[in-house]
RNA sequence: GGCCCCAUCGUCUAGUGGCCUAGGACGGAGGCCUCUCACGCCUCAAACAUGGGUUCGAAUCCCGUUGGGGUCACCA
């Protein structure tokens, strides 16, 4: 059973790169017939906000990324939010500590600090010296943090799903902090033990957190957990090639909705950006679930195009059920119908439709003024306006007819006259 | 800086040793169609970072270089 999770903490709203991330599982999940657990990674208490969750779990729902474990539908492993997990966590670091796989630290943050940038200053590298690593303290010792005893030699390969073969030296890593004195978890110890407890398989997530995979096996080991696959995402950068962010333009998927992109057409170019199928562009979502793979998921972090996403939209718009698209953008279906070969998102045809009820007065297009309104134009518009003034009491197929004559007497298409 | 990862048109990519004179898509240029705008269609420009190997043969395999990214927390 294929069992896949996404785990965003709600420090912000959901960003294309972690929506491409979720999506990927859920698309896993759905190929196999498994399960996509979403899971709250709330420790980090500074920055967790109830706002920022609710706009992830608004995010998730407009893209259709349903979940089957999780907050509101519940699920076997429930609780679905670290901070309502806190026994676990202390239960699993106890089992470490007793079997020498763990120790507590009673150093302070303060005195880290100060070696850190010591070492800073004198450009070394900086390691936890072990201090503690043989004191054996007890349980309750004030101010006592737990820290993983990391092998001093050797090293861990993983075969990365994507990436292929990756190996780290076992002296590069430290006794990394897992449980806070508070008995609230760091990442890597609290994404091991919720991965173990919630049976989950494959673990697919971004890119930038390869180096946490070996430590997080050797957590597994040392608890005696089977280690699930890996699949790390490459990332999303902006038109500079620099990690996407605002300053780049929309990362919030729910600025997406707000632009009057359709879900489909986000999740088309999300999968796209990163995986191939052949020539093939344009997916149905269960297209989608038919035929992605993680042998086609590319290695190479890719920049993410708007003008490309755009496109998506305006073709997914064309293939949306006039009735449906109505829906979507609010206006009728006979307006919707009408204007789903020319709108690129659903704003669009929102506004034309207000324009269309509200007439205004027309507005020059400068560029149109550019290009149609030249000299060369002003023979034939001069001639036009006499031809208007004579047939306009006969009717619009009259003037027509006028038009025609006049575009083949002076040997231009109908377009070089009709367009000025 | 240490460690790790990555490297085909401007961008997303096909390509898994001969099918490659390197294909498709977005974007760009030009054209057709057209009452506008779109759609659609046609044409063009545009790439295997670099140096060594391996091989009868390399975009594809290996090594170096260069470049880019990630990561070095009691954040996730």
């Amino acid at each position: 059973m294929v069992r896949v999770r996404f785990a965003p903490s709600p420090t912000g709203y959901l960003h294309i790169g972690g929506a491409r991330t979720a999506l990927f599982n859920w698309l896993w999940a759905r190929k196999n017939k498994g399960v996509f657990v979403l899971r709250v990674e709330d420790t980090d208490q500074s920055r967790s906000t109830q706002e920022s969750e609710q706009a992830i779990l608004d995010s998730m729902k407009w893209l259709g990324l349903e979940w089957d474990e999780g907050p509101i539908v519940g699920g076997p492993h429930a609780p679905y939010f670290q901070m309502q997990r806190l026994p676990t966590y202390d239960r699993h670091a106890e089992a470490m500590i007793a079997k020498g796989k763990a120790y507590r630290c009673d150093c302070t943050k303060e005195e880290l600090d100060r070696l850190r940038a010591e070492a800073a200053r004198e450009k070394r590298g900086f390691k936890y010296p072990g201090t503690c690593r043989n004191k054996n303290l007890p349980r309750g010792t004030p101010g006592a943090v737990v820290r993983f005893r990391m092998p001093d030699e050797g090293a861990t390969t993983f075969r990365d799903l994507v990436k292929g073969e990756i190996t780290t030296q076992h002296k590069e890593l430290q006794d990394e902090v897992i449980l806070r004195a508070d008995g609230v978890p760091l990442y890597n110890f609290g994404a091991v033990v919720d991965d173990i407890e919630m049976e989950i398989t494959m673990v697919a997530r971004g890119d930038d957190h390869v180096v946490n995979t070996p430590r997080q096996i050797l957590m597994y080991q040392a608890l005696e957990y089977a280690v699930p696959q890996f699949a790390h995402l490459p990332m999303i950068l902006g038109a500079d090639k620099q990690r996407l962010s605002k300053r780049h333009g929309a990362v919030s998927v729910l600025q997406y909705r707000d632009e009057g992109y359709l879900p489909g057409a986000l999740v088309n170019y999300l999968v796209r950006l990163g995986w191939s199928h052949g020539d093939q562009e344009i997916f149905t979502i269960p297209e989608l679930i038919e035929k992605f793979d993680w042998e086609h998921v590319g290695a190479t972090a890719g920049v993410f195009n708007p003008q490309k996403l755009e496109w998506l939209n305006q073709q997914w718009i064309k293939a949306t059920p006039p009735a449906e698209l109505a829906k979507a953008a609010g206006v009728s279906p006979e307006f919707a119908a009408l204007m789903q070969e020319r709108a690129r998102n659903l704003n669009e045809i929102r506004d034309a439709y207000r324009a269309y009820m509200v007439p205004e007065l027309p507005a020059y297009d400068e560029k149109a003024v550019a290009k149609q309104l030249t000299p060369q134009s002003k023979p034939l518009l001069e001639e036009a306006r006499a031809l208007i003034d004579r047939t306009f009491a006969q009717g619009p197929q009259a003037m027509e007819h006028a038009f025609r004559t006049l575009a083949e007497q002076r040997g231009v298409g109908l377009g070089k006259l009709a367009q000025p």
